[in-house]
DNA sequence: CAGTGGTCTAGACCACGCA
DNA sequence: GCGTGGTCTAGACCACTGG
């Protein structure tokens, strides 16, 4: 099976599993082309090929000068895309979180499933406002793993700050490298309207998101309910 | 502008300029990347490069032994992707389309802008209802330059088929290379409840599109309201 | 079988970041 | 000035397609 494939797809497996081993951190640069092309024994040009597609799948990032880097993922902005979240004078911004409850209890099969945990087994829930000048927009559900996220079970409320994910690796040492995403929509239920402040009784638009770390396990799932006025979404296909 | 250009981004520039111009058919290949190396002056590394650029950029397509042609956009699913088109045995299929009525008329200030037409000047205007089952699900409202898609005039209804790209290629000679979609929701309206035969006056999802050929002129612009039960989106971040 | 694109090499020089 | 990644060359051989 391993003979077959071209040797930069081996590098590149090679690399990927370095890689999920955190031997790098974000601020330190991999080894040089020319290091690497040294110590596994190949061309420059293919360690390159085996980079470009390390590239291309979003784990590592290029510098000209300076170096190749583990990728940071930016998910800032990226994982609320799907809603304009404009300010009062017209300016993106990143909207407020606002943390409305903490639990620790046992999650639904579905959401254990996802995160790859034994069901009967306890996770810690939030559930969490998010705001743009102190209106409303996204009410999400989300659930982790205590085995990874203990320590936010302590943590006081006001602590956790408008981002999650950089918390998530501040204080739990868990970074998120990517997440898969799925877009429904539903009727308003009556907790939608109260919570959200909508006017009429239409429908929310739901997201479904698992988040997944560096080695590629379940890290978070999430469900957030968004006001659909504010829902804005741009694609370009080919 | 072309300061400096490394050569295989002029060469993109040059392919691309005479893929615009329809140089190549769909099943006839593009000169061999030694030809290509020989014409342009250039190593076999550096075409190959410029190649990889427009097959990424979804212009080429490559295949090893036979050659390398232009890419044949698929949109049969791909531009519908926003909905579940599930049949009664649970299988991916493509829905029925239903031309409603077909006028030609001035279109809307913001869509002659779109197409690039003066205002003021007729266009054709499609709608169309496209149903799984017999059950409708999406109503399309589409606009089309009469200086490209004349013979759309006098088409008999019938013989307008499921599937209109497949349409606008054998009959007008115009050939989809890319769409941009805008995605929002709206509530429905009394013709989005009586046309889509909506239970709740709840919302539609709202698709607005501009499809492209290949020389990068747009061909049309459409309007689609869909039933918000069946829309589902996935997509991977990172 | 001849011809295509796919992989790989071993160099060279360029553009950029940083100290 | 030095080291990084970026571009480019001129070959070689491999894997696949088609007649």
């Amino acid at each position: 099976m391993d003979r077959r494939l071209p040797r930069y797809q081996l590098l590149r497996d090679q690399l990927a599993a370095r890689i999920a081993a955190l031997e790098w951190r974000f601020d330190e640069p991999l080894p040089t082309e020319q290091e690497l092309a040294a110590s596994y024994g190949l061309a420059v040009g293919t360690v390159r090929k085996a980079i470009d597609v390390l590239e291309k799948e979003g784990a590592l990032s290029r510098f000209q000068g300076r170096g190749t880097f583990i990728r940071r993922a930016n998910f800032d902005r990226s994982l609320l895309r799907f809603f304009r979240f404009l300010d009062a004078r017209g300016r993106r911004q990143i909207p407020q979180g606002k943390i409305q409850s903490r639990k620790t209890k046992r999650p639904p099969a579905h959401v254990a499933n996802a995160l790859g945990i034994e069901a009967g087994i306890a996770a810690l829930q939030l559930k969490r406002l998010r705001l743009i000048d102190a209106k409303p927009l996204v009410s999400e559900e989300i659930w982790l793993p205590l085995s990874r996220f203990g320590k936010l079970e302590k943590l006081p409320i006001d602590d956790f700050g408008n981002l999650l994910y950089p918390l998530y690796e501040s204080l739990c040492g868990q970074v998120v490298a990517r997440a898969s995403e799925r877009l429904t929509i539903d009727l308003a239920n009556d907790s939608d309207i109260e919570t959200l402040k909508l006017q009429d009784a239409g429908s929310v638009v739901v997201i479904e998101r698992i988040a997944y770390g560096l080695d590629g396990s379940a890290l978070e799932w999430r469900i957030s309910r968004g006001n659909p006025g504010h829902f804005s979404y741009t694609v370009d296909i080919r």
